[in-house]
DNA sequence: TTGTACGCGTTATCAC
DNA sequence: GTGATAACGCGTACAA
């Protein structure tokens, strides 16, 4: 006896056997009912249908994946859902793929890429159809793992324009080069940076190559006491513009930030100090999170489409699975918002005595 | 000719049966060599793995999840990734269930119910064991179709002392009669209130009532005029604070807000109306984020730690997969954060000329 | 410790 | 339009 044999008390779920006897059909044609409707005549479809719901049944997932090789997984690696540009874009993804009938899979490295591989593992041992990945900087052989198993999968927020990898994202380098040319044209030459960790990370790192290139090209240099590196915080923004105005003259005239949050930071800790915000000292985010338009003063930052980068990750993938071999996404666009924190340079900040 | 009759040009995925003729051995000890490879000889088992690395090969899942009857999937649905709240719900669940081996499916319903049954119907399509759930208040019959299936399932955020259901989550109703009471002993009579959609939103609709209770406590009424209801956003914060100035008098002088973005709002709004905070008006947000604190004045808020609601509800359903009857979890505490937003009144707000 | 043999529940193929 | 039947790939009692 197959299923029962200790008279369970918990009855049996039922399955697809249960609904075509009761229905007087055959298995086929229940899973005909439903999976290709269209193909089995409306009064036993029907007559299926209300049986299978009176009796709670529904295919049961590991059978159909097994026997139609489709699980309707779609796994996305990201570092922290803490991030509301990672949180963005996981939330168009899934939306997009909804629309598809896929279902999405989540897995966050927390930065780190033992725990980025070993959520990768679990999703190609779930059955995962094709996977979207933040950030090219990942373990070795995690690429080749994800090749091996020939599932698509697209590295997203990240772009460079290269064989390597399906992107879908943007060009960080050329965003922080476009922020520097703002802030060069404004007549600044002195610069301060403070960002967000950048090792495993090559977001942060092409940013940062973007910003420096840009200085370099006008022959200018960033000095080492003039940059901090530390948490994406607020409370990071705000110790990072303190000790950068507390270093000897001369003083920069101009701070990029590497996120928002960082800028919110250095703009609260400027008005704390009593630097006058863009008079004495410009300041830059990025991002463009909703609180940036109303600081004060309003802040200068990048704004990119994250729930677009999300759309395009996931149009990328259903393509993949649908036809198999799709154009390369097409980097999502980045807008310069100019506020009220950026402007030339009319003296040099001031602190005032201890 | 079970594969292959038509001579693939991509190689078939290699089966069990391939590492096992590989190794010598048969497919039972290559199961036995990734499920219980105690009882493997350690030669024979790093043989094993070695030929299956080589291979490429990992069991299939639908194959593992049809004998084994486990998927180890959890499927947790959100309204939207789009708020803080629930991404960092979401984030400590997934890393405490990541602990245990259980992989995340994520649906979001955009606030709608229909689009929650779907993704709900999804996921139990897709094989998840248990289901964490934001919110009461599903369309009917949502939760007899997850009973239905003998699925363990959690109510995340919303908390009730209740046989209904088991919560993950704090006491609305009860932080927000904590608000009203601060106010209240600060000698606040006249009340604002500024929040987000209530509709559909068991949360929102407990807070209200714990607000309008204390007030009734004290025989305080809303004025309606001096309510307004809204998008959670910075600028309906601002339009809601402007909107009750504008009434006619008596002006409240306290503004209760639904969460910290309309606070925040509220706040900048009466800076540009030039209302003084906290001297003329109180404001109070909800929530604790980050900019909280570095406001102007700094905001004072409800903190509710919403990883730990994430992270309640993760081992709850654990203990329901690994035991069966847990007891359901407790409520997670909310903490009022005083800070400069709220005082006692000292005048009404006046408006300056137009 | 290892192998044998069978069941897991569905879908796809091919007749009819 | 419908039914019979053979996969699908693995886990696991049971026997050895």
């Amino acid at each position: 006896m197959a299923r029962g044999s200790k008279e369970r008390n918990k009855a049996a779920a039922p399955r697809a056997l249960d609904v075509a006897a009761a229905a007087g059909v055959s298995t086929a044609t229940v899973s005909r009912a439903f999976n290709t409707p269209e193909k089995v005549a409306p009064e036993i479809r029907d007559k299926i249908l209300k049986i299978a719901a009176d009796l709670g049944w529904m295919p049961h997932p590991a059978g159909a994946a097994l026997a139609s090789r489709r699980t309707w997984l779609v796994g996305v690696l990201i570092p922290t859902l803490d991030h509301d540009v990672f949180a963005s874009q996981v939330g168009a993804l899934q939306a997009r793929l909804a629309e598809a009938g896929i279902t999405v899979l989540i897995g966050c490295s927390n930065y780190d890429s033992a725990q980025a591989e070993a959520q990768l593992r679990a999703m190609l041992a779930r059955g995962v159809e094709a996977l979207a990945i933040v950030g090219e900087a990942q373990r070795e052989g995690v690429f080749d793992m994800i090749r091996a198993r020939r599932v698509p999968y697209v590295v997203m927020y990240s772009y460079r324009d290269s064989a390597e990898h399906p992107f879908a994202g943007f060009d960080n380098a050329g965003a922080f080069r476009s922020v520097a040319r703002h802030l060069l044209d404004l007549g600044h030459r002195d610069f301060g940076l403070i960002h967000q960790p950048a090792g495993d990370n090559d977001r942060v790192q092409a940013r940062l190559d973007g910003l420096r290139g840009a200085l370099a090209e006008n022959g200018i240099a960033l000095r080492p006491q003039h940059v901090h590196e530390g948490a994406p915080s607020l409370l990071f923004g705000r110790q990072g513009l303190k000790a950068i105005m507390e270093t000897s003259e001369p003083r920069p005239t101009a701070i990029v930030c590497g996120n928002d949050t960082l800028a919110m930071g250095a703009l609260i800790e400027a008005r704390a100090l009593g630097i006058k915000v863009p008079d004495e000292l410009s300041i830059t985010g990025f991002d463009d999170v909703a609180m940036a338009a109303h600081m004060e003063p309003p802040l200068t930052t990048m704004r990119v489409d994250n729930a677009e980068i999300g759309r395009r990750a996931a149009d990328y993938l259903r393509a993949c699975l649908e036809d198999g071999a799709p154009d390369d996404p097409q980097p999502v666009e980045f807008h310069l918002m100019l506020r009220k924190s950026t402007a030339a340079p009319r003296s040099r900040p001031v602190l005032p005595d201890k």
